[in-house]
DNA sequence: GAGGGCCTGAAG
DNA sequence: CTTCAGGCCCTC
């Protein structure tokens, strides 16, 4: 469920509840659903902490413990992280509970049981995709001239790079589609193939992107809800994503819906053409992706 | 780089 | 019934 600006608005919501808070109970729930160490450790290890701060590493929730540590949470496909003044009756789908020594209560809510929670020591690395993480758009913005080298020679659709963690930090299904709507340039394009220029206008355009579903407090398509169990208020301005069928906001063409790097994409063919239908002196059928060199 | 697996719930 | 879903990881 969560990419990047919906994270960061958890972070938002949870940081003036939890800052200072001692953990005074820790209930699991679901114990596959911890990752490191093994449930009972964790318990005993977050017990008894104290939140010193609520920050974000892409789509990944970190709470800094001071000298125990920290806790990351990541949410996956529908995790919710949602704070209470006072103990509710068990929603359903609630994984673990923290209890707060003000009263209140953390409660990590996941209908899918993909989420994940680690306790770290002060000095340990935490799972791979964190320890990864490339450039956040959102707090320091996109490297066009980095981006240019990396993409170089690389024959993956220009899609699966922004979805890559270790390229941009956050951008997910939702914000890869809007992005690449908005810089005009179809998600299946080689990424090798990309000038200069249009890698620059995707830069931005991820920057904007994400920044500006921030500004709404990010997306709720199903279950996301931000530390204060509200939805989001991006959906009305989604160009692409989730508008099959419906009229491009620019042009009036139809949206369509494909496959690319696995995940269904949204895009409008006026707006973002196929480069390969573009290439003069040669049939769409001769260069369509797979399709051998002649 | 593509494809499948992980899980459950909702929608077609 | 089948297919799909804001993600990530592992295998061919």
């Amino acid at each position: 469920m969560p990419e990047g600006p919906e994270v960061e608005t958890v972070r938002r919501t949870l940081e003036p509840h939890l800052t200072g808070r001692g953990i005074r109970s820790v209930r699991v729930l679901l114990p596959r659903i911890i990752r490191r160490p093994d449930p009972e450790d964790f318990r005993a290890g977050l017990a008894g902490g104290r939140v010193h701060g609520v920050l974000r590493r892409g789509k990944y929730l970190v709470l800094d413990l001071g000298e125990r540590g920290r806790l990351v949470v990541h949410l996956m496909m529908s995790g919710q992280l949602v704070w209470a003044a006072r103990p509710e009756a068990a929603a359903e789908h609630t994984r673990v509970v923290l209890g707060l020594d003000d009263g209140s209560e953390l409660r990590m809510v996941d209908a899918r049981t993909l989420g994940g929670l680690w306790l770290l020591g002060p000095e340990e690395a935490g799972p791979r995709g964190l320890e990864r993480l490339g450039a956040d758009p959102i707090a320091e913005g996109v490297d066009a001239a980095l981006w240019r080298r990396r993409f170089a020679g690389r024959r993956a659709p220009i899609k699966a790079l922004l979805l890559d963690q270790a390229v941009v930090a956050g951008v997910g299904n939702i914000y890869a589609d809007e992005a690449l709507f908005a810089a005009r340039i179809h998600p299946a394009t080689e990424a090798g193939r990309l000038g200069a220029d249009p890698i620059e206008r995707l830069a931005r355009a991820v920057e904007d992107v994400m920044r500006e579903a921030v500004a709404h407090r990010g997306t709720t398509l199903r279950s996301y809800a931000d530390g204060e169990g509200q939805p989001g208020g991006h959906g009305p301005h989604l160009m692409v994503y989730g508008r099959t069928g419906q009229s491009c906001r620019l042009c009036g063409e139809s949206i369509v819906k494909i496959k690319v790097a696995g995940r269904g994409t949204h895009l409008c063919s006026r707006c973002q053409p196929s480069p390969w239908q573009e290439l003069p002196g040669a049939g769409a059928e001769s260069r369509a992706p797979g399709a051998k060199r002649p």
